[in-house]
DNA sequence: CGCTCATACTTTTTT
DNA sequence: AGTATGAGCG
């Protein structure tokens, strides 16, 4: 039948896909095809049914997914699905907004605030009104406001629901943040969800149109939307009602951000015509795996009940790795990827994950000093650089001169001796006379008051936007002018720092991310939809235009920069953006209490039980291998804090888990783990207490050492114990875990009655290397340096062929002087 | 005005 | 430990 293959559908799938009108939910627990489904549907429609490109709106979360369903669209389709909407939630809402802003007060050539510029005004608010940000710290009155947008409560109902003292406070700044903002002629992200809301309920030519037009939407993530979001999709489907969401109620992880699960357990009441679809088959997970990801979700009391079942084998079982520092858990995770690497799985297929950022770097450490090649997904994003985001401001003020953050972000950079008291004086003179900052400055630049100096670096700021302004044609040839006009490189060059040199090289980077919107952003052959329908006509992101770039960085994130270099390198991430990922070999670092589940969620239910799911979502992720390593003691906050391994472990039956490791007893080093040490001596794995970690002083000590990097489960030791006895004694187990860590952290005997095994070498961090050297690598063995670049060296190894580059001081290498 | 030093704060963050 | 902010000095 028809264009797709129906046939190799499962069939809870087939029926997802067949069942195209009218209201459907689909429960789609991980690794279930729902993707698949999806495109199918949508292939479907579009082959079979006749439905039209256009009338139809995908809407995903992020730009990754949505990306990768247009892909996997163009190859079942082709070009029939030109002109179809997929989008997010808020880059559909920018398209609507750039229609019809007008309707709200707004102008077209509107600029979206991100966290760190509504941030800025939120600040700027505050000291106007004189409000104490000790009192009220910035962040909870942003986060009162944020959940008010996504409730889509405006400043007016705000305040009169405002009883207590902080509401009425955040309703002050609420009400003014708004003004402000549509001052600045900008929408912050929320703004988008809340005024596309607006513009759909209170114009209903408007959103008439869309309903007309979208005669099917298909919704992703069900489980993550926002009351919003929700009320959006509502609206653009209440008139033909063929909303499809998908989702997983098992999978909402972010009800912080606003999310609320509601709105999938809810779908059926919300529209009770509703045809439920489960797809409950796994195609991802081995056996064991899935086991452990059912068990440890099953935990939780609030979820709709399913079972995911899987036709793959069993599998290797669950390895659980505890580690006696987190520098220890780096070293052994970095030595299992090589071995994993060494048995065939590529290091794309291999990912860590964490619960909070600060931990890659430990691990990020480690894998260096391996030479493991990785890459970090998320994190410091680029785009948050400090000179990016002057960049970008500088931009933006050419395109929105109502822009009173970003003028005031880089009316002084580089320093140009434009100061505070500068600053505010025109800060003030704009408020009194309610005009943009930068019409402000201007008149500044005859006012008496200011002293000359200022009036002139003022003057040479306001002719460098103005000049900037004009200038035309190829979009990196402008951006380029207005980096150089700016001086910022210039400032950085007479620095001269490595810092500043690093932010050149960030700068230059930029550029080619500007090259990169142009490449992908050249104008296809018009879609030739649109001709019947006004609205159909989709507006193209322009290659030249300045306005469509930052609008395009704006809602850009560096998870979709991830999976655009698929160079070969591990992935490391936290588990928040590994959902919807799938790895052959997936590593979950520091699976403690504590971390994981946080200390922060822990208190209540439901933050336990969002702890949880999220700890499903990181098992689900592993196709055929998955690990678990948490840490006896770690640094914490500067701190040295033990605590006893994740009860999230523990829920995952014993004999699905295999435990590897004892401490760092099963670590065969060589001396070059210590190399660049910052605590200098000796790396903390052979500090690690060992023997009394877990229980007996004997464990570690007299043990030859035999265990290799996984074979030292059997051993009854006290470690397996110690494991075993957090499943049973749950009760207990946090006062346990602490009482431990005090009484034998730092008594540190050696384990393995190996002195340091590398006496006899130096471990020297300042080697140096020459093209030629021949050198040793931990992992790769013996290699010859092709090329030297700083501190990066270039090495061919002998016994793969690969060139590898490595840091001079961090590498396992040893020079062999022959 | 701009630099340096002291101090407080650290979950997750699709957009 | 690390950063990000604020006060105080040159």
């Amino acid at each position: 039948m028809g264009i797709v293959d129906i046939d190799s559908l499962n069939e809870a799938q087939r029926e997802a896909v067949l069942c195209t009108e009218g209201p459907l939910l689909v429960l789609a627990g991980a690794g279930s095809g729902k993707t698949r489904v999806l495109t199918y549907r949508i292939a479907h429609m579009l082959g079979d049914l006749g439905v039209q490109p256009w009338q139809i709106l995908a809407i995903t979360f992020t730009n990754k997914a949505a990306a990768e369903m247009r892909e996997r669209l163009g190859k079942l389709v082709g070009p029939a699905a030109r002109g179809m909407w997929v989008s997010t939630f808020h880059s559909m809402c920018v398209r609507m907004l750039r229609t019809d802003c007008e309707k709200l007060g707004f102008d077209k050539g509107f600029t979206i605030y991100d966290d760190d510029d509504s941030k800025r005004l939120v600040k700027d608010i505050m000291a106007e009104f004189d409000i104490d940000p000790k009192r009220w710290p910035i962040n909870a009155i942003r986060n009162r406001i944020s959940t008010a947008k996504n409730e889509l409560i405006v400043p007016g109902v705000f305040e009169q629901e405002a009883h207590d003292p902080s509401a009425k406070v955040a309703a002050r700044v609420y009400k003014r943040l708004q003004e402000r903002l549509k001052a600045a002629n900008a929408f912050d992200f929320d703004d988008l969800l809340l005024y596309t809301y607006l513009l759909l309920k209170d114009h209903p030519d408007v959103l008439e149109a869309y309903q007309d037009r979208f005669r099917y939407l298909m919704v992703d993530e069900y489980q993550d939307t926002n009351h919003a979001q929700y009320a959006i999709t509502k609206l653009l489907a209440a008139k033909h009602k063929n909303i499809m969401v998908v989702g997983d109620d098992d999978q909402s992880i972010y009800s912080w951000r606003g999310a609320d699960i509601r709105n999938i357990l809810e779908f059926e009441s919300d529209y009770p015509s509703a045809h439920t679809v489960k797809l409950e088959q796994n195609y991802r997970s081995s056996g064991n795996i899935l086991a452990a990801a059912n068990a440890v979700v099953s935990n939780n009391m609030h979820r709709k009940k399913k079972k995911l079942f899987t036709a793959a084998g069993e599998g290797d079982k669950i390895n659980v790795y505890m580690a006696s520092d987190e520098r220890d858990e780096g070293r052994w995770i970095a030595a299992e990827i090589e071995h994993q690497r060494s048995e065939g799985i590529p290091y794309d297929e291999i990912a860590v994950f964490y619960r909070t950022n600060a931990q890659s770097r430990s691990i990020e450490d480690m894998l260096l000093r391996a030479g493991v090649p990785y890459r970090i997904v998320g994190g410091t994003r680029f785009f948050d650089r400090a000179e990016i985001r002057d960049v970008m401001a500088y931009l933006t003020l050419l395109v929105n001169p109502a822009d009173d953050i970003a003028a005031k972000r880089v009316i002084n950079v580089p320093r140009r001796g434009i100061g505070r008291t500068t600053v505010e004086y025109i800060d003030s003179a704009a408020r009194m006379t309610n005009m943009p900052f930068m019409l402000a400055a201007e008149l500044c630049l005859a006012d008496e008051h200011l002293q000359m100096r200022a009036r002139n670096a003022l003057g040479g700021f306001l002719s460098l936007i103005e000049e900037a302004r004009s200038y035309g044609g190829d979009l990196r040839k402008v951006i380029e002018a207005v980096i150089d006009k700016s001086g910022m490189i210039a400032a950085y060059e007479n620095e001269g720092t490595d810092e500043a040199r690093g932010r050149i090289e960030n700068i230059k980077e930029f550029l080619s991310v500007v090259d990169e919107y142009v490449q992908t952003h050249q104008v296809e052959d018009e879609p030739e939809i649109a001709r019947d329908d006004a609205l159909a006509a989709v507006r193209q992101l322009s290659p030249d235009s300045l306005a469509d770039f930052i609008e395009w960085v704006r809602l850009r994130t560096d998870l979709d920069a991830a999976s655009a270099e698929d160079d070969q390198a591990v992935t490391l991430m936290t588990v928040h953006s590994s959902k919807g990922l799938e790895f052959d070999c997936v590593f979950v670092a520091g699976m403690e209490e504590t971390l994981f589940p946080h200390s922060n969620s822990s208190h209540d239910e439901s933050g336990l039980e969002e702890e949880r799911r999220l700890a499903y979502v990181a098992i689900t992720r592993a196709r055929k291998k998955l690990y678990l390593t948490c840490a006896y003691a770690r640094q914490i906050f500067g701190e040295t804090a033990a605590n006893p391994m994740s009860r999230f472990v523990s829920e995952i039956p014993a004999e699905l888990r295999k435990t590897i490791g004892l401490g760092s007893s099963g670590f065969s080093g060589t001396g070059w783990e210590k190399r660049g040490s910052r605590r200098g001596i000796s790396g903390s794995g052979t500090e690690a207490g060992g023997g009394r970690v877990f229980g007996q002083s004997s464990a570690g000590g007299s043990r030859p050492r035999s265990a290799g990097r996984s074979g030292a489960s059997s051993g009854g030791s006290s470690f397996a114990d110690f494991m075993g006895s957090n499943a049973s004694r749950t009760s207990s187990r946090g006062s346990e875990g602490r009482a431990l860590g005090k009484a034998t952290h730092g008594s540190g005997e050696r384990v393995l009655g190996r002195a340091n095994p590398n006496a006899g070498k130096k471990a020297a961090a300042k080697m140096t290397f020459a093209v030629g050297d021949v050198v040793d690598h931990k992992t790769f063995g013996r290699g010859r340096v092709t090329k030297v670049d700083g501190d990066l060296l270039y090495i061919k190894f002998a016994k793969n062929g690969m060139t590898k580059k490595l840091l001079k001081d961090y590498a396992p290498i040893v020079r062999i002087d022959l």
